[in-house]
DNA sequence: AAATTCCTTTGACAAAAATCAAAAAATGAA
DNA sequence: TTCATTTTTTGATTTTTGTCAAAGGAATTT
């Protein structure tokens, strides 16, 4: 898991063997099941985790109850409730693991050593948090101009493998609509 | 306002007179006038503006031709388009000065060069990525939990100052509803 | 001050989406 | 396979929001 490790954090910048493993050794293993949640809303978030397998789901409560899902990450990804991290508040937001998961977890404090030991682990860090940002303002503006056929036409276009694997009452609140409009969008689109 | 860059990256982080002076020295003035743009849309945006003064506006066109305001950059701030900044490609969004400015520019590849050159640059960097991708998540968030009349709420009770300036035109959008709704919810709220 | 332009509000109506309730389909367990 | 549970679809209705057109205000210019 760690070769993959390297592989997905290749993307971003090319750590040489004395800064990937510095990341890797302070790596320790985590099994999570399917529903199980990586962070819980309340509670402050300090740890990352790196996943090769599955699909992590953030979502929310409404005062009445109601899930609203906010985002989905698909393996293999680094995931953590970033605002919590990176705030000290409490987290908003459950994130939640879909099937069961292998995990490499490494500690906020953990993390904070490595960016000030290493450059390009900070510049990781940077890449990562670019994207991070890029990805919700994508998703931000689709709820802004896009209509919610639009928005589920892109979202099974973008990631068809994995969207055909989730229950469709996770998605809708993800698009900004309930299941049943959901529903009556994708008989429409059939 | 070299003094008013330094205090607001200090909020980041401290950096020492050689790090400092290393940006300062790089960064060229500009001035716009109200209305004018920093970024247009389909030009792929190469730099980035400190400014002490007024705010930025940040708008889509929609196929039918209407503006979509999806952010609002309230001084002191940095700005660019920071998805096309990064990825390179042509930016979907343009970026609008919304009173006479003046702003401090600095260049892509300066930039690149500072992040290569400090480690506590690179670190800037990510810190200011972070704050952006969190300022999303929110924006994000309250669209898809709120109704409009709490979004707008929350705006003018975050930014009083500078709401009181922005036609309503703009901010409706941003809230993701029709001039006209938002005219019947601040109806509602007086 | 009058005139022009821009911005905001209002009303009438249409369209889109939410809600509620129930049926149908799919999934997983015994 | 059958049963029980969960998920999805459908229909009827209500609510919310959008659209279009016009009027009212505010601000700016001449």
């Amino acid at each position: 898991m760690k070769e993959q490790l390297r592989q997905y954090l290749n993307q971003y910048i090319q750590l040489n063997e004395n800064e990937f493993c510095a990341i890797a050794n302070l790596m320790s293993e985590k099994y999570l099941r399917k529903k199980e949640h990586f962070v819980k809303a309340t509670s402050i978030c300090n740890k990352v985790a790196f996943f090769t397998k599955g699909y992590f789901r953030f979502y929310y409560l409404t005062k009445n109850g109601d899930e609203i899902t906010s985002d989905f990450y698909f393996a293999p990804n680094i995931v953590t409730s970033y605002t919590s991290l990176i705030t000290c508040n409490p987290s908003d937001v459950y994130v939640q693991a879909m099937d069961d998961m292998k995990l490499l977890i490494l500690s906020k404090s953990d993390l904070e050593k490595l960016y000030s030991q290493y450059h390009n682990i900070d510049r990781v860090g940077r890449l990562i948090a670019e994207k991070v940002a890029i990805n919700s303002e994508q998703h931000l503006l689709s709820l802004l101009n896009q209509t919610a056929e639009e928005r589920y036409r892109n979202l099974i276009n973008n990631n068809p493998e994995f969207i055909q694997k989730i229950p469709l009452q996770y998605i809708s609140s993800y698009l900004g609509i309930t299941q049943e409009t959901l529903s009556r969008v994708r008989r429409k689109i059939k």
